[in-house]
DNA sequence: GGGAATACTGTATTTAATTACAGTATTAGA
DNA sequence: TCTAATACTGTAATTAAATACAGTATTCCC
């Protein structure tokens, strides 16, 4: 049941719908869409309502007040971090394609900005309680201060590492001795050379489904 | 603004608009409340109403459909974990007086049952990768299986140990070897010894503020 | 090039849902 | 003890908000 993709008037409207939700617990008015949408007329969202029914973002109970129900949602609510997964080569690292779910953490324990969680792989993180399969909970972000865990892209790869300074030259360095330390030209020379992605602020790890 | 307590009744009709909010995404009529709460007449509902702005816990918009925001809630949202703090004798683990805040965790993370979060003290489960300051996220749960990360109760206090078999003989054993092995005898005999009240099925780190 | 889908304006009608009014019985606090 | 708050029944009035109807202009695609 892939449902249609919507235009962006459409989306606009959905979007307006869940933002009230999200923000005052209830659904607004024909009359509030439009004044939000600048239509003068209510004809014009009925039009929009009846679109998104027909694909399947909306439920609608004919006749009754503010009864409509969201299937389907364009805009990730607050407090959900998307799962980055492979990272396409040249493509943003939040890009649609790389994502691979999503994981919701309330937002008093986020602060502000934009994250996103990554699968560790590897022991390379083991000495400072990082296992292979945890979820790393990333705030993007290009700068950091020595010491903290950073989020690294390096090609194609992303790698989780612990940033250190020795004299001038910032290193990204693994806490298992087993790996050498990578140096860091900063500000990144090409685009192929290492470059800090953002900074780990919280880690999770789940018991039962090692996935 | 610590707000007034609610009596059964208005607590009962919080609980219906917020479940018809989780469940449906929209406000429920005064018909509808009316309905759930078995009241025949509308004014019965909207005395509960006027006491539930009164107190504090919902706004309303005059004259306005379904417009009723909820500022308090009196059930946990789904996914939403209880954060456990210091256990008060004698009161079941989840009492009120035991809480210390809460985590909002995605459903598709936590599979069914009660769950609640605890902040690990101390280094005994070090080699199994917690930490000091964790939140280990437990169902609650009275049997376990060997070799599976528990949380049990010893008096006053709750700790988080490994379940172990030796022969017939249960054991909680801290994945420090600094520390002695602890028998459990199963079903528990009375209130004072041991008893296994969750199962570990997850562990949020927080990197940044370590409150 | 014609038909369907999108994206609207504008007015009139209908009804879902709230409000208003007039009561009664019970419980709790001062 | 009496006064306020709680917890309702029942009917009538009102209105917020969805429908309904009659159009126009534009874009897309088979």
């Amino acid at each position: 049941m892939s449902s249609t993709s919507l235009t962006a008037r459409q989306e606009r409207l959905l979007r307006i719908i869940e933002t009230s939700i999200d923000k005052k617990g209830y659904v607004p008015t024909l009359q509030e869409m439009a004044q939000a949408m600048s239509i003068s007329s209510l004809q014009g969202v009925k039009d929009h309502l009846a679109a998104l029914e027909r694909k399947g973002y909306i439920r609608r109970s004919p006749g009754r007040r503010r009864a409509i129900e969201i299937l389907q949602r364009v805009a990730q609510p607050e407090g959900n971090i998307p799962i980055i997964g492979r990272v396409a080569a040249g493509r943003p690292l939040l890009a649609i394609e790389n994502q691979q779910g999503s994981l919701n953490l309330s937002s008093e324990f986020l602060g502000t900005g934009t994250h996103f969680a990554l699968r560790v792989q590897g022991d390379s993180m083991i000495e400072a309680g990082i296992q292979e399969g945890d979820y790393v909970i990333v705030r993007q972000k290009e700068a950091a201060d020595p010491g903290m865990i950073v989020v690294a892209r390096l090609g194609e790869e992303v790698t989780v590492k612990r940033l250190k300074k020795k004299g001038e030259v910032l290193f990204l360095e693994a806490a298992n001795p087993a790996y050498d330390p990578i140096p860091l030209t900063q500000p990144a020379q090409s685009a192929s050379s290492p470059r800090i992605v953002g900074i780990v602020v919280g880690l999770y790890r789940d018991f039962e489904k090692k996935r």
